[in-house]
DNA sequence: GAGTTCCTTTAACAATTGTTAAATTGTCAT
DNA sequence: ATGACAATTTAACAATTGTTAAAGGAACTC
């Protein structure tokens, strides 16, 4: 659990008393290759933290997978448009390599938020961060080319070292067969 | 100042000493047509609330102008990718019809935060609510044509009668000419 | 209301990306 | 190693979107 509160503290540190709190609604988990953390058609009960391992949001649109989001350790993963409305997601998160993950019972979460500002304060400003995230990744996907954006991408060692091609393409808004030209053209 | 708390009603309702904190760092001005709310290359030191009116972010990309958001009356408007990092940002806030608007100091707000849990909790809520609907933007520009994220857009008169197409158009992700070709098919 | 400017449409052509299918390469279990 | 399956590349063609330029319409100023 110490992984979890090194991170929280990139945010806010939380004094002895909210980390108890918080410890009382974690678990730990491990996961294997390929398992489902969270099947699609349900509401967003568990935020999860990637302890070590690599985490994917996906959901199916005409029949073919997309992949919106990638979570590698040290980082928190969510499906925040059910989280947030209560409704449920058509989206899964699956795990692409062996993990080990702390989950948050959601629940459980938003009572703390009632006793300790503290705890309300610290996901408020991860989910900002997670915010801004979106908002510049909207904005690649509204005007720059596959190319300019798969450029951005190499910088992500992560992604590109450790995720399927497949994967990496719908995440950029492409197919397979357009991402496999485009790394053609730049060798 | 009415319309604000009966906006902020639907996320979170402020008692009276909340109230008069928010009204303290609050500011009504008009603002015509055209002008500018905020400029390029500032820090986004307020967050707007159109009480009548409309105001678009937008930037400029290898010199082509980018509406990236509308923000029509009764609602929030802020560049959150300012907001909540503290850097400047390379977008403006551009006042589209005469509007009527409540400034709101962020500085101020945030040592809000500290002394009212109720203000943190009310801008948390509205600010997951923005982000809920960035994210759903984004899944659209990730994998819809051009011709479906239009059809969406029919479904939000607001944009589709009051806004030039050519901002709908980059709003869309596509050009003008690009849309005007989609209408005209559609008809 | 004449003239100017801005917005929108249309057309022709270019560039990018999608689609389908096949070939190649890589991975994994036995 | 072998076979089976998954991932990636390549190729040919189709569809979509971008680019440039010109023309028509709408809105605004004087």
């Amino acid at each position: 659990m110490d992984e979890l509160f090194k991170y929280f503290d990139e945010f806010y540190s939380l004094n002895g008393e909210s980390r108890e709190a918080i410890e009382g609604i974690c678990s730990e988990i491990q996961v294997s290759k390929n398992e489902l953390l969270q099947p699609f058609g349900h509401t967003c009960k568990t935020i999860y933290y990637i302890k070590s391992g690599i985490a994917r949001i996906f959901y199916y649109k005409d029949g073919v997978d997309i992949t919106e989001y990638f979570a590698f350790e040290n980082n928190i993963v969510a499906r925040v448009e059910s989280l947030f409305t209560g409704k449920p997601s058509k989206k899964a998160i699956q795990i692409l390599e062996e993990s080990q993950i702390v989950a948050i019972q959601v629940p459980g979460l938003f009572r703390l938020y009632d006793r300790f500002p503290q705890i309300e304060r610290l996901f408020r400003l991860i989910f900002e961060a997670g915010y801004v995230e979106t908002v510049n990744r909207m904005e690649s996907l509204q005007f720059h080319s596959a190319e300019e954006r798969y450029l951005d991408l190499l910088k992500k060692p992560d992604i590109i070292q450790r995720i399927p091609l497949k994967h990496i393409a719908s995440y950029l808004g492409i197919t397979q067969v357009s991402l496999s030209r485009i790394r053609s053209t730049l060798k």
